[in-house]
DNA sequence: TGTACATCAGTGAACGCGCGTTCACTGATGTAC
DNA sequence: TGTACATCAGTGAACGCGCGTTCACTGATGTAC
């Protein structure tokens, strides 16, 4: 072969993933922001000088993040939509699927909930343009429905928005819900909440053309 | 008097308003979790260590800041969902006087919509609160209207809610829209998506009770 | 009104500390023959 | 297969710097009489 796939290469990414982990991590109690190169390298027990063989900075850092984040959470839009769009029990399967969502992968939720607004402008960039991506995506799945008749691109597209921002919605006060210990009575109540707000943007659909 | 609101007094005020402007300002590109105490001061002119005798820490003075530029934000909530209930053009004006409140404050909008889920905690906490006061008056201002007969209170506070979150995220994406110095159709484009979300979320409305 | 004392917002020197970045290095892995 | 050389991920010492916090202080403002 032309360049090796061999031990160093996958020993580089083995310290690569770490120092991701790493830093979602610590990014758990604080934003990319203030994060610091030396504060990731000593949660993963290398030198501070190893950081550079990786990534230029931090921010450097958080734009691989928000690949990683989106990355897991582009599966879940795909499923969630085509389930979310009729009937309130598939719109109970949509918000499960989110909860689900929260509870195997908290730390992306957040970093992207986090930093979506964030001071760090490449990484909101990044994050900007996957969710347009995200909305385009879930634009084409609404327009293959009958429901979409009717209905203008631009149309779609924004409804599309309003369910990708929804479920990030959602998903973040499910977490905020999940972490500050609340109890199940208190979980319960943001999850029908969800399913209302859900329930009133697909009336809003189905009436749209009158 | 008791307390003298003499020389001294006013004198105290006008360096912490600096202090709080100063890091209204500095927090344009970067968050709250990685500003620091002698950025804050140095912008102003004063030492280091006069900081103390107005704030403990800039968590702190962010949690501070959350009074004020929420404080802005109130009379716009107010004024916005008013209008907002409506016809075409009571949506259009509410999106006109969220424009408005991003031209004239638009430091409050961007610390609001980036620390709403930033990396400190008291922060986002005291943003929480205030967001849910802001909903539980639109809810009350809602009840009062006609339409609103019918409606179970927990339905109108989630009405409220999607009206307050609209609001925000609306100022957001127009501060962003601006400040990338976007053209005025791009900007044209803004306000028209954020209007067929405020109308699909009216249609919805309309038919809850169907 | 004048005087003597109390308060306290802001000062400036000093501290120990962790930061990001540089540099020449080491030694395991990869390549050429 | 064996050998000699190249690559390069990770090391560790060193640097200058700005950080948050402490402390005793100063001098204008406030208070009591």
């Amino acid at each position: 072969m032309s360049h090796t796939p061999g031990i160093r290469q996958a020993q580089k990414q083995k310290t690569r993933q770490a120092l991701l982990d790493a830093a979602l991590g610590l990014l758990e109690g604080q934003s990319l922001s203030s994060l610091g190169l030396r504060e990731v390298t000593r949660a993963v027990g290398v030198a501070p000088t190893a950081f550079y063989r990786h990534f230029r900075s931090t921010e450097d850092l958080g734009v691989a993040l928000v690949d990683e984040a989106l990355g897991s959470l582009h599966p879940l839009m795909r499923t969630a939509v085509s389930s979310a769009d009729g009937s309130d029990e598939r719109i109970a399967r949509a918000i499960e699927l989110t909860a689900r969502h929260v509870d195997t992968h908290p730390q992306h939720v957040r970093f992207i909930a986090r930093e979506r607004h964030g001071g760090v402008r490449p990484v909101r960039e990044a994050i900007r343009e996957q969710l347009e991506r995200f909305a385009a995506e879930v634009r084409d799945e609404l327009a293959g429905d009958p429901e979409a008749a009717g209905w203008s691109d631009d149309d779609l597209l924004m409804l599309a928005q309003l369910y990708v921002d929804q479920m990030l919605m959602t998903a973040s006060l499910l977490l905020e819900t999940q972490e500050s210990g609340a109890t199940a009575g208190e979980r319960l109540r943001v999850v029908r909440l969800a399913t209302r707000r859900l329930r009133l943007v697909t009336i809003g659909r189905e009436h749209w053309l009158d």
